[in-house]
DNA sequence: TAGTGTTTATTCGCTT
DNA sequence: AAGCGAATAAACACTA
């Protein structure tokens, strides 16, 4: 969490570190999408992508579209550690949660789903603002995987020894970040049913663990209980990415051919103009055009 | 023993 | 101000 703070200052960012410039990266893709320039320009780090994971080619990072001056800045500003900004922008924290971050990993495998340590590389292979301080970030991405009810495990088959299991995304929570928002989602996804208590929350506290059962199988929710890799198929039904402005979509799409109904944006720190591509801050409304 | 997974607590920023 | 989502830290348990 360094070198935040001082992105206060950089252009576009107001008084209140509301991002109100349009960053537009040199493929013009939002900064707020997944970026597109993950299709492009192979890089030496997909060399060390596991193999379950698809050649999706991170893009050099000077040509990062997350990453950028003023724009890494996440979550409106929220920083503890007052740095002055002397790293390349490189070194920027990408402006995306957690767990968008788990998301856009999970969702780029070829499996579509990625044990603890493959997130860990995609996100480090994929920005470099996360090669250091793994503790921190890393921590964080565990409790991520473990307190949010889109998150769920998968044990490893038999043939796929190893430590820990699979991670996968809930087959409802395709819809996270389907305004573009990728700081700050509409509404956390829970895993939901007819008690309203089946979620990982539920199951804190109650019967403790999620994944504390003796024979290993997750049973994160009753939702969960029931997937099978089918549903991590993109031609399933249940498949959680067909959303035009899912990150599947964003990913495989020209960035500024994809114009959407234009969202309805709640929350958000930052989000995507359906009409520009370009990058909002804060925008709790519609994005109307100022007259 | 290191890595993984869970849980709790705290803090912060944004929205309502 | 309250509620919410997210980031972070830390403690603890489990497991390969």
């Amino acid at each position: 969490m360094n070198s935040m703070s001082s992105y206060m200052n950089a252009p576009g960012m107001t008084s209140t570190g509301h991002m109100n410039a349009h960053y537009v990266n040199p493929v013009g893709v939002s900064h707020c999408s997944v970026p597109a320039g993950m299709l492009q320009s192979p890089g030496p780090a997909v060399q060390a992508l596991p193999p379950s994971m698809s050649p999706i080619s991170p893009p050099p990072y000077g040509n990062m579209p997350v990453v950028n001056p003023g724009f890494g800045q996440p979550c409106g500003g929220r920083s503890r550690e007052a740095k002055p900004y002397r790293r390349s922008y490189t070194h920027t924290k990408p402006p995306y949660s957690y767990i968008s971050l788990i998301t856009m990993a999970i969702q780029q495998s070829a499996s579509k789903m990625l044990t603890l340590n493959e997130i860990y590389q995609w996100i480090m292979d994929l920005f470099p603002f996360y090669r250091q301080n793994q503790q921190r970030w890393q921590n964080s991405i565990r409790h991520s995987l473990s307190f949010n009810d889109c998150f769920i495990k998968v044990p490893r088959s038999q043939d796929k020894p190893g430590k820990g299991s699979f991670w996968a995304l809930h087959p409802d929570s395709g819809n996270m970040f389907e305004n573009g928002c990728y700081l700050r989602r509409q509404k956390r996804f829970k895993c939901g049913n007819s008690t309203g208590t089946g979620g990982k929350e539920a199951a804190r506290g109650k019967t403790g663990s999620v994944t504390s059962s003796s024979s290993g199988e997750p049973v994160p929710c009753s939702q969960a209980a029931h997937l099978k890799p089918d549903h991590l198929k993109p031609d399933h039904p249940h498949y959680p990415f067909n959303h035009p402005f899912s990150i599947n979509n964003l990913m495989s799409e020209p960035p500024v051919q994809h114009r959407p109904e234009p969202p309805v944006q709640h929350g958000g720190y930052g989000c995507l103009d359906p009409d520009t591509s370009y990058y909002h801050g804060t925008c709790s409304r519609p994005i109307v055009n100022s007259t």
